[in-house]
DNA sequence: TATTATAAATGGTCTGACCATTCCGAAAGT
DNA sequence: ACTTTCGGAATGGTCAGACCATTTATAATA
């Protein structure tokens, strides 16, 4: 830790310390899990302030390269970069650019696709019992009525997300997150609470995961195309008479 | 997770200071182009501190919510959310070797025949001459040999952003201008030289919008996808070279 | 009229203090 | 011994106030 900072000096220094740490972390120098020197002491080393410092870490913290904890033995710790930052850079690129539902709708449909395609390739036996456990979790919710219809929806969700996650693809499972919780910010006005609706549902979900299970990849692909195509037609219907 | 529950960890003034920002940006209470009042004032209006108020400031300045400049008549000016944000995080999954040359290629493949399959289906008078004048370009710089490599490849580029741009879907627009911004910066070094590719590429580019023009998007889509997986076969060839 | 100096506004940095949370060890009780 | 309780120390979070650096507008001057 001794030779690792040198003094800090740019037109914004809080910039620079950014870079600074930045660069040991993707140099290695600084590994996932290793803490960084308490504040007072780090801004020593940099020949900074504490509130320059600070600003550094903020936005640090905002790259998603550190968390920050509290208390003795807390300060900030090195993370593992993850693709939450690319999700939530996307998410706010559709919500500030106004992104129609139409949009989300004809993207979902083709990335879901491919995504089942990939994940039938991959699919581990380890892969199908959580499937079903999160198919079961789901039937349950079903079971329950009106009454669980948040619950079912958010164990849809999981189970579209688990599809991303069996590819293994970083670019797909942040694109997945994104994807669906924007859909489920449209959910909340548009919120179908028709049983059969959610039957249906998980009848093609059911549908997926068995032609997943048995290998059979454009099967299992084009339903979930379906699945989707239904799933966006319905909202869409949905928002029309919501307009009227 | 994410739309599950957030983390609770309310008492950081600054992360309420950042959420009430957004919200207002988000919502349209703040425009493009708006400024926030200077930070003595602000601070004052949120009854909290400079430094925390900063801490804020920087937070959304990463987030590239705003921008910020000196002097009088200076200060945070909300910015038009722009994919700036998406590249950067994908870059820093990229450099963390989060995202492997086969992610990317991978995905990559996919959507791009995606996108042309979408295109034909809209492809309009005005597109099909814009991409003769692309296809024209990207000839010139063809001929001019060894030299021209770098304008080609901008070229090639060109023609695939428009590709997107002829969809109309934002996601595809803004996930291409980041895919093959990462994609040319990763490869800087492994971009092929030889004339012989440039021209096996280009034939496949004329391919695809010969194939577009008379509306025939199947073979269009199938053209571009194995386009996409020669070029990535062809990268990951010289990257196991490089290795070696 | 053109140039230059001055002042004011605003972000950037620094200092030093105090608060809030967390953890660990010492003291107290059993 | 063992457990419980409590206090102190380490650390991040916040605050107030000062001064510096940059930029722009304006007034003074040639």
């Amino acid at each position: 830790m001794t030779q690792l900072f040198r003094a800090a000096k740019q037109n914004r220094i809080f910039q620079d310390v950014v870079e600074q740490i930045q660069e040991a972390i993707i140099d290695g120098q600084l590994k996932v899990g290793d803490r960084l020197p308490a504040e007072r002491e780090l801004k020593e080393m940099l020949q900074t302030s504490r509130s320059t410092l600070r600003e550094a870490l903020r936005v640090l913290e905002q790259k998603g390269l550190i968390e920050i904890k509290l208390g003795t033995g807390g300060g900030a710790v090195i993370k593992t970069v993850t693709s939450d930052l690319v999700a939530e850079s996307l998410d706010l690129l559709i919500r500030s650019n106004q992104v129609s539902l139409e949009h989300i709708a004809e993207f979902r449909e083709r990335v879901e696709g491919d995504v089942v395609l990939l994940a039938t390739a991959r699919l581990k036996k380890s892969d199908i019992d959580a499937l079903e456990k999160l198919l079961d979790n789901a039937r349950r919710c079903l079971a329950r009525g009106a009454e669980g219809v948040p619950d079912f929806l958010s164990a849809d969700q999981r189970i579209h997300q688990y599809f991303a996650k069996i590819t293994g693809n970083p670019i797909y499972i942040s694109l997945f997150k994104t994807m669906h919780n924007n859909i489920r910010r449209y959910f909340d006005e548009l919120l179908f609470k028709e049983e059969s609706q959610m039957k249906e549902n998980l009848q093609d979900l059911e549908s997926v995961v068995a032609a997943m299970t048995k290998g059979d990849a454009d099967s299992a692909s084009t339903i979930a195309r379906n699945h989707v195509r239904r799933f966006n037609e319905y909202m869409q219907i949905r928002e029309r008479e919501k307009d009227s």
